[in-house]
RNA sequence: UGACCGAUGGUGUAACGGCAGCACAGGAGAUUUUGGUUCUCUUAGUCCAGGUUCGAAUCCUGGUCGGUCAACCA
C-alpha cells in the first residue's frame, strides 16, 4: 500500500492485521446504538468511524440494535435512528440485526457455561450482591451458591426462562474471579429476570442477556472483525474476551477496540442531560434547532457533507478531548458557502427613503444567486423609492472603522445603486431612528459610468413596497459558557443555559424567498445561512438560521 | 492505599529513533458590489526528573496530572 497520508490509531490496528492475514483479510464493522434515545453529533463520529473505516478497506459494516433491555428501548427510537444514519449517507444495505434475534443462541451458549461449570445461579438480592462485590481496593467474597452443582444451575436456569420466579429474583452469574483486580471479572451478571414487554420479542422472554455477556457473541455472529467502541468500555474488554475464549474454538475473532468520545464546547452530550432538556422544556424537543442531535442538526440547516467534514477533521484517538464548537461552525459555513442560493433579507428595518427617486417607479435588477457557483445565475429583484434595510447598517454618529450608513456619508445598495445619506428623523416615541433620507446617483447602477467609484460599504435592502413578512429564528449557543457541566456543589448544568439561544424577529424578506421550499440551503446576504423550518408555508414563511456568516466587523466593534 | 488507560500550541490531530507538521481559533495584510469567500504572512507546543543513544515527542525507570471502573444500564 501507498498511501502515505497520516493514518489514526484504528486505520494502524486494522492495516497491522490485514498484513498479517487475521480473519481472512475481512473488515467488517458495526454500529450498535441502543434504541433508548436519539442520535447525536458524538454518534455521528461513532457512525463515520465504523462506516468510513470499512469503505476504506473495502469491508461492510451492520446496523445492530443493542436491544437486550426491554424496560429501556422502544420501537420509537428505531426509525428515528435509522433515518439519522441514512441522513448522514451511511448505508447497512439489509444488514439490519438486533442483538434480540440472538436470544436463543445467547441462551444455548449460557447452558453450556453452566454445563462447564462456568456461569451459576444466583439466588441473592441485587443488594447482597453489590455488598459482596467488594471495592475497587478490596476483593469480594464469592456467593454462598457460587459451588452448586451443575444439575442445580441447569435446572434453576432453565425455571427462570420458565417464568417460574418473580424479577429480581434470581441472576445467572460466570464463574471467574471474585478477587479480580477489575470489578467487572467478580463473577458478572450474564442474566437477569424481566417480565416486560420486548418491541421485538414480546413476551417470549422474561430473561435478559446484559450487556457484557450479548455484545461479544453478536459481534461474532456477524462476523464482526473490528468492534469499535468508547474508551468507557475499555475495562470491558477482558470479559468481552473471556466470553469468546469460553464460548468459541475457531480462529475467526472480533476485537473490540475503544477510542474517545466526542465532547464538544458550549454542548452537552449524555443521554440523560439531553432528555433533561426536553423533558423539562428548555427546548421544544429532541430535534429543536439548538440541540446537538441528528435531528436537531438537520433542522437547524447542517448537511451531511458537513457533519463528515467535520468527524473527519477532529480525527480520533484515545485521549479525552474536548472540540471546540467553532470548528463545526466552519465545518457547515464551508460546506453551505459552496453550495447556499444567495438571498436578500432584513431582520431588523428600519425604513430609508430615496428622495431624488421617482415615486412610483420600480426597477428589477439582476441579482447573482451564488457567486461561488457561475452556473446558478441570477434572479431580477424590485428597486423602488422607500427601502427597508438593516437598522445596523445606519449610524446618526459613526464611530471610527465604520463603513456604513451615516449623514453625509455614502454607501453602496447591493446590486444598485449609491446612496449618500441627506438626514434622519427619530421617533419622538422610543428615541430611535424611524426614517432616514437619502440621495442616489442615478449613473452608479451595475454597468453605470459611476459605477465603479470606490465607496467604504455595501449594505442590503429590500423593497417596501415588494417585501414579503417572514419569521426567522435566530439560533445561538445553547450554552454561554465552554463547559456547561463545570458546575459549583448544587449547580446544575442547567444554570449555564443561554438564555438568548433562541430570538425570534419579523424580518422582510425578497419576493424571491416567499417560494424557498423545504430542504434549500439559502445565504441571507451579510447575515447567516438560513434553512426554511418544518413550519414552513409560502403564506408565513418561517427559517431557523443555521449560522451566522464569519462578522470580522462585529469582533472588532465588540471590543 | 487498586487495576487499566492517557498526556504534543488556546482546541484538536500528525510524527513510528533523525528539521515538531496540519486544521480550527487568534493576529497582520491583499483582493472583494457580502466587514462573506479567496490569497499571503504570522503568534503559539512535546507534563516533570532521570536513564539509553551520535541523536528522544518517540525507547526505559520513577514521579505528576487527568480519565474509567464498585446498575440485575448500555
Amino acid at each position: 500500500m501507498e498511501n502515505t497520508s497520516p493514518r489514526n490509531f484504528l486505520e494502524e490496528i486494522i492495516e497491522e492485521d490485514l498484513n498479517k492475514g487475521k480473519n481472512g483479510g475481512r473488515v467488517h464493522t458495526r454500529f450498535p446504538p441502543e434504541p433508548n434515545g436519539y442520535l447525536h453529533i458524538g454518534h455521528a463520529k461513532s457512525i463515520c468511524l465504523n462506516f468510513g473505516l470499512a469503505q476504506k478497506y473495502g469491508g461492510l459494516t451492520n446496523l445492530r440494535f443493542d436491544d437486550t433491555n426491554p424496560t429501556k428501548e422502544d420501537v420509537e427510537y428505531v426509525e428515528s435512528i435509522k433515518e439519522d444514519i441514512r441522513w448522514l449517507g451511511f448505508s447497512w444495505d439489509d444488514r439490519e440485526y438486533y442483538a434480540s434475534d440472538y436470544f436463543q443462541q445467547l441462551y444455548e451458549w449460557a447452558e453450556k457455561l453452566i454445563k462447564e461449570g462456568k456461569a451459576y445461579v444466583d439466588d441473592q438480592s441485587a443488594e447482597e450482591i453489590s455488598r459482596q462485590r467488594g471495592t475497587i481496593t478490596t476483593p469480594g467474597i464469592e456467593s454462598p451458591y457460587r459451588n452448586r452443582s451443575v444439575e442445580e444451575n441447569l435446572d434453576l436456569f432453565r425455571r427462570m426462562r420458565a417464568g417460574e420466579f418473580p424479577e429480581g429474583s434470581r441472576v445467572l452469574r460466570a464463574k471467574i474471579d471474585m478477587a479480580h483486580p477489575n470489578m467487572l471479572m467478580r463473577d458478572p451478571i450474564m442474566y437477569r429476570i424481566i417480565y416486560a414487554h420486548h418491541h421485538r420479542t414480546g413476551d417470549k422472554w422474561c430473561i435478559y442477556p446484559m450487556y457484557d455477556y450479548a455484545h461479544g457473541q453478536s459481534d461474532y455472529l456477524e462476523g464482526i472483525t473490528h468492534s469499535i467502541c468508547t474508551l468507557e468500555f475499555e475495562i470491558h474488554r477482558p470479559l468481552y474476551d473471556w466470553f469468546l475464549d469460553q464460548l468459541m474454538d475457531t480462529e475467526y475473532r472480533p476485537r473490540q477496540i475503544e477510542f474517545a468520545r466526542l465532547n464538544l464546547s458550549y454542548t452537552v452530550m449524555s443521554k440523560r442531560k439531553l432528555l433533561q432538556l426536553v423533558k423539562e422544556g428548555y427546548v421544544s424537543g429532541w430535534d429543536d434547532p439548538r440541540m446537538p442531535t441528528i435531528c436537531g442538526l438537520r433542522r437547524r440547516g447542517y448537511t451531511p457533507e458537513s457533519i463528515r467534514n467535520f468527524a473527519d477533521r477532529i480525527g480520533v484517538a484515545r485521549r479525552d478531548n474536548v472540540i471546540d464548537v467553532s470548528l463545526l461552525e466552519f465545518s457547515v459555513r464551508e460546506n453551505l458557502n459552496k453550495r447556499a442560493i444567495r438571498r436578500l433579507a432584513v431582520l431588523n428595518p428600519v425604513k430609508l427613503v430615496i428622495e431624488n427617486y421617482p415615486e412610483g417607479q420600480v426597477e428589477y435588477l439582476p441579482a447573482v444567486n451564488n457567486p461561488e457557483d457561475p452556473e446558478s445565475g441570477t434572479r431580477p429583484i424590485p428597486f423602488a423609492r422607500e427601502l427597508w434595510i438593516e437598522r445596523e447598517d445606519f449610524l446618526a454618529e459613526p464611530v471610527k472603522g465604520f463603513h456604513r450608513l451615516f449623514p453625509g456619508g455614502e454607501v453602496r445598495l447591493k446590486y444598485a445603486y449609491i446612496i449618500k445619506c441627506e438626514r434622519f428623523e427619530i421617533d419622538p416615541q422610543t428615541g430611535e431612528v424611524c426614517t432616514i433620507y437619502c440621495t442616489y446617483d442615478p449613473q452608479s447602477k451595475t454597468g453605470g459610468a459611476t459605477a465603479n467609484r470606490k465607496v467604504k460599504g455595501t449594505i442590503h435592502w429590500i423593497s417596501v413596497a415588494h417585501a414579503h413578512a417572514a419569521e426567522v429564528r435566530l439560533y445561538d449557543r445553547l450554552f454561554n459558557v465552554p463547559d456547561p457541566d463545570d458546575v459549583p456543589e448544587g449547580g446544575s448544568f442547567i444554570d449555564h443555559l443561554n438564555p438568548n439561544s433562541l430570538r425570534v424577529v419579523s424580518a422582510y424578506i425578497e419576493p424571491a424567498l416567499a417560494e424557498a421550499r423545504q430542504g434549500e440551503h439559502f445565504q441571507f446576504e451579510r447575515l447567516g445561512y438560513f434553512f426554511p423550518d418544518y413550519d414552513f408555508t409560502p403564506e408565513k414563511p418561517v427559517f431557523n438560521r443555521t449560522v451566522t456568516l464569519k462578522d470580522t466587523w462585529a469582533k472588532f466593534a465588540g471590543k
